[in-house]
DNA sequence: CAAATATAATAGTATTACTATTAATTACGC
DNA sequence: GCGTAATTAATAGTAATACTATTATATTTG
């Protein structure tokens, strides 16, 4: 793995972007650090001014790379469902089974372990837990339509309907492939976060792996009823 | 059920407010306007110097009710959860089949339809599109730990609790009854969201019952399995 | 009716989220 | 290699946000 990601690079919608961050050092340094104070001190506590300082360049240079911190969280979400696009393809690229596909798939989208590495300087630990956290931020707005009209979502709904096509080839009478897709993701996002905070609210005690099986028996029940 | 509504009322913890909102004619105007503005503009662009505007009283006037933003917030979520347990342990009285308490519940909790009503000033129908689209930033901050020690999400928890009973009575062996729960009660938020703003992540097509359905199952299903 | 108490209004401040303008640097044609 | 254009960075703002401290006005009650 470690040997193809040099390789490799997540592309990410231009509309996500003044200036592509990856184009330059200060680029990078903003998304880099940004990971970092986001992951650190919550979306909503993190401002450019802040990210500023600690990347020692004023305010207004992090604009000419992003609108609005909502952009940057967009950007960085994007990503994030670039890079798990990829790690699927190459991870059920010799499967012959869906069935064996749709469980890797659940397995990936439910491991948040062992992930210390680095891509484009971006932390993907870090990267995971602001995913977690604050991804459903980055389209729980009232800006959600004009967003998805410059295409802001388009990694994450085309993860969504990869993993929709291997579903149809499971049971193609399946109705609501999307529906138990994305419930399954956010509900994954969920139950780690709640497992951590708000542990009433979930039956997951921490480091076991009861997020990735309560997921894939719901998937694979589901799919395969109805 | 009109009737009964007069003689009811819903209970918030004392942590969410500084003062009862219910205990003046100032604090049920701020309640109910705060509801009509998030509603209208969501809750980041929702200040309280645009309520004070509205209700024709000073900003530091309303904060005297509320610590902040995120408080009223809370306040209103909870004291959904609130109104949703009142409705869950009428609906299912009289009821002596788990399964179907069950199946009542997520009925409950799926169906956004039919609630022109509005109680102690608040309109059902306007929070019921708060809850769904704001009610998650209440606890993906920071300060969830904080805030739960307070007691804030007592009504949420108090809700699940309940019916994780009821799981455990149609299956005593069940080890995810909570993770379940917040999994569809979630996720059936998220599918409406979806359905009006970002189709191609569910499959629910507007006015029909696909949600009901779709959660019902996977409800009746995941229980009796395991 | 005066004192205590509760409530409301005024007038601030520090921070946030930007933007317009100016300064510095780099790229490029001749 | 030098001047001009284009890019990038830094400065210095502004309007709005999220509060708070203080003062004023009612209301209660002994």
């Amino acid at each position: 793995m470690e040997q193809l990601l040099s390789n490799i690079k997540i592309t990410v919608n231009k509309n996500l972007y003044l200036i592509d961050p990856t184009s330059s050092k200060l680029g990078s340094n903003i998304i880099s650090h940004a990971v970092d104070l986001i992951d650190e001190m919550g979306f909503e506590k993190f401002t450019f001014k802040k990210l500023g300082i600690v990347i020692d360049s004023p305010e207004a240079s992090i604009y000419r790379y992003f609108k609005n911190k909502n952009q940057l969280l967009l950007y960085l979400v994007s990503w994030y469902w670039g890079w798990m696009e990829y790690q699927l393809v190459f991870g059920i690229a010799n499967m012959s089974s869906s069935e064996l596909k749709l469980q890797k798939a659940v397995e990936l989208i439910t491991n948040y372990k062992n992930n210390k590495m680095s891509i484009d300087g971006i932390s993907i630990d870090k990267l995971i837990r602001i995913v977690i956290s604050e991804s459903s931020k980055s389209y729980l707005t009232k800006d959600v339509n004009k967003a998805n009209k410059l295409g802001s979502y388009q990694s994450y709904k085309k993860f969504v309907s990869r993993l929709a096509i291997i579903i149809k080839e499971i049971n193609p009478g399946y109705k609501f492939p999307n529906m138990l897709l994305s419930t399954i993701i956010e509900g994954a996002h969920l139950q780690v976060f709640f497992a951590d905070n708000l542990p009433s609210l979930t039956n997951v005690q921490k480091s076991n792996d009861y997020i990735c099986r309560f997921y894939t028996n719901l998937a694979l029940q589901s799919v395969k009823s109805n």
